[in-house]
DNA sequence: CGAATCGATCGGAAAAACCGAACGGAGGAA
DNA sequence: TTCCTCCGTTCGGTTTTTCCGATCGATTCG
C-alpha cells in the first residue's frame, strides 16, 4: 500500500464519483478503478459500494477514509516539519555558558533568538569552560560561550571572539588602595589572594598567576571558591584581594571596587565555540543572532 | 512521496547503514540510495549525513524519522481498522426497538453482542413501529425490533420473526372478571377501553378493534395514551380495561391481571426488520447473535 | 426505446523501480 | 607510507508498475 492508493481512494470517497475524482486528479478513470481495486484487495474488504450509477462508502470504507485522510495530511506535515528543522526553525539547541562572563549580554541575545525561533527547544546550561569542552565533544551541547579552551584545541573546535575583557584588581572598598584609579599589581604582593578555583577554570587562574610572576611575586592564595559570587563575597569580607575579569562587576555589590591593573593586563577573550562538525541549523541560527548583536555586546562590556 | 520512501528511509535511519537496511528489505543497496535521494529532493533538505564510513541523521532527518514512523504505523493500523469494520468488529450500529415488547429479552442479546463486539458504538433507540419504519428508510437505524409494518412493506423491508405473542385482557385486580382464568371478549363489551394510541401503533390498535368487532361490539375507547406504562396505570386506576400483548405484563405492577382471551386471539408477532439494502457488518453480526438466542427468547416469552 | 453516463476491463505505452557493475572516497592494516 | 577493504554513489539495462485510450455492460433519463 502506498500513499497513492490513499490519495486516490480519498478523492473518490469525497466526490463519490470515479470520473469526477479522476478529472480532479488529472488521471484517467481507468487508473482510479485499478488503484481502488488494488487497495481493496490488499485490505481484504470492499471500501466502496459501486453500482453503475451510484458510489457509496461501505462501513469499512467509512472507517478507512478518516484514517487515510489523517495519514495523508500527516505525510505533508512531516515534510514541512523536516523543512523547518533544516532551517533551524524547529528542533533542539543546547548552549553552555559561563555565567559570570555573559550574564549581562546573553539574556538579550536569547530573547531575540526565542522571538525569531519560538519552536526551538532551547537548553541553557551554565558550565565551566572545562565542562563545556567535554560537553561539546560529546555533543551534549551545540555551542559554548566560554574563555578559550587553550592552544591545541583549534583543530577540534572553532572559536569566534565575542568580546575581550581585561583583568581588574578586586578590592574591598576599605582596602588601602581602593581610592587609587589604577592598582599596581606588585603593590598587592603581600595581600592574601582569593582566586576562582583553578580546577574550574585553569586558564584564568594560570593567566593571573603569570601576571603576578611577571610583577615579581607569587600570590599567596588563601581561598579558591568554585563560584565567582563567593570570590566577591570573600573579598568584600576582607579575606583578601582578587583579580577577575572586569565584567564580573555585574555580580558585585557596593562594598567592592574594580580597578584597572597597572601595567595593563592582557585582554582575556570570551568566545563562541563550536565543534568542527556539521552544525545543527538551530546552532547556525543562534550564531547569526548573536553576531548581529556583537556591536552592542562589545559596547556594553566596555562601559 | 510514497510510503515506500518512508519505509526505506526508516530502515536506513534505524540501521544507520544503507547496506544493512538493503539486506533487511531484500532490495539492492542502490535502490535505497536512489529512494532516499528522491525523498531528500522532495523534502528539500538532507535527512542523512553520509560520509563513506558513517551514516547519521541530520536534525531534519531526526524530526522526520519520528513522523515517518508514526505514519507508517498508522497506515498499517488503518488497514486493520478497515478489516475489522468489514467484519463488524468495529463501527456503529443503531437499533430501534419497541420497549414494551423486548424489555425482557433485549438486554440479554445486547449483553452478548457487547461482549463479542466491544468496539462497536451501539445506539439503542426506543421507537414506535412507525418511527422505526421511517428511521430504517432514512438509514438512521440499521435494525428494528417491532411489530410488523403491515402489508406492502415486504419489498422494502425484510422481516424475520423473533417471537409471537397473544393479546390478553388487562384488568384491574378488583375487576369483576379478574378471577376468571379466561376472559370472553364480549363480556367486556360495556367496559370503557384504554388502548395504546392508534397514532403510535396503528397495527396493534386495528387488530384489537377487529377482534371486538368480531365479538359483536365496538369498543368505547376512553383514553389512548402514547406509552404502554400509562395504559397500565389507567387500567389499574379503574379507568377501564385494556387489550395488550401478553409480554407487556413485564411492565405491570401487582394491581393488574392479564388474562387470556376467549376465543383465543390471533398471534401478534415481534419481528426483526431490516431494509433491503447492503447490510452493515455490525448489523449482520447483531442479527447472528440474536438468532442464536431465538430459542431462549421464545421460551421466555411463553413462560 | 434510444441516448447518455458511469464504472470495469483489456492491451499496449509510458514511467518507475530495481538490479548488477563500475567508481570514488575513507578508514585500517601492513 | 601504500595497499586493502568497506561503503555509498552513479550509471546503463531490465523488470515491474502505472497509466492511458478504447471498449463493454449496466443503469438512468428523456
Amino acid at each position: 500500500m502506498e500513499l497513492r492508493h490513499l490519495r486516490y481512494f480519498l478523492a473518490v470517497a469525497e466526490d463519490l464519483s470515479f470520473r469526477a475524482a479522476a478529472a480532479r486528479l488529472h488521471v484517467a478513470q481507468a487508473a482510479l478503478s485499478q488503484t481502488v481495486r488494488d487497495l481493496e484487495e490488499e485490505v481484504g474488504a470492499r471500501l466502496l459500494d459501486r453500482s453503475s450509477r451510484h458510489v457509496a462508502l461501505t462501513p469499512a470504507g467509512d472507517a478507512f477514509q478518516v484514517e487515510a485522510a489523517e495519514i495523508v495530511k500527516r505525510a505533508g506535515d512531516a515534510v514541512d516539519l523536516a523543512r523547518r528543522a533544516a532551517r533551524g526553525q524547529t528542533g533542539k539547541l543546547a548552549i553552555g555558558f559561563l555565567g559570570s562572563a555573559v550574564s549581562l549580554c546573553l539574556p538579550r541575545v536569547v530573547r531575540q533568538y526565542r522571538e525569531r525561533y519560538p519552536n526551538v527547544e532551547l537548553d541553557l546550561l551554565e558550565m565551566t569552560p572545562e565542562r563545556q569542552q567535554a560537553a561539546l565533544r560529546e555533543g551534549r551541547i551545540h555551542l559554548g560561550l566560554s574563555r578559550t579552551f587553550g592552544a591545541g584545541s583549534a583543530r577540534e573546535f572553532e572559536e569566534t571572539l565575542v568580546y575581550s575583557d581585561r583583568l581588574c584588581a578586586v578590592l574591598c572598598s576599605v582596602h588601602p588602595h581602593a581610592e587609587r584609579p589604577r592598582v599596581r599589581l606588585r603593590d598587592l604582593a603581600n595581600d592574601p589572594f582569593v582566586l576562582f578555583a583553578r580546577a574550574e577554570a585553569p586558564g584564568l587562574f594560570d593567566t593571573i598567576a603569570a601576571l603576578c610572576r611577571d610583577a615579581g611575586f607569587s600570590p599567596r592564595v588563601v581561598a579558591q571558591p568554585t563560584a565567582m559570587a563567593t570570590v566577591l563575597t570573600l573579598v568584600e569580607a576582607q579575606a583578601g584581594v582578587s583579580i577577575a575579569p572586569a565584567c564580573t562587576r555585574n555580580l558585585a555589590s557596593r562594598g567592592l571596587v574594580f580597578r584597572p591593573l597597572s601595567p595593563a593586563s592582557p585582554r582575556i577573550d570570551l568566545k563562541l565555540i563550536r565543534k568542527r562538525a556539521p552544525e545543527p541549523p538551530t546552532a547556525r541560527a543562534f550564531r547569526e543572532v548573536l553576531f548581529e548583536n556583537l556591536e552592542w555586546i562589545r559596547q556594553t562590556m566596555e562601559g
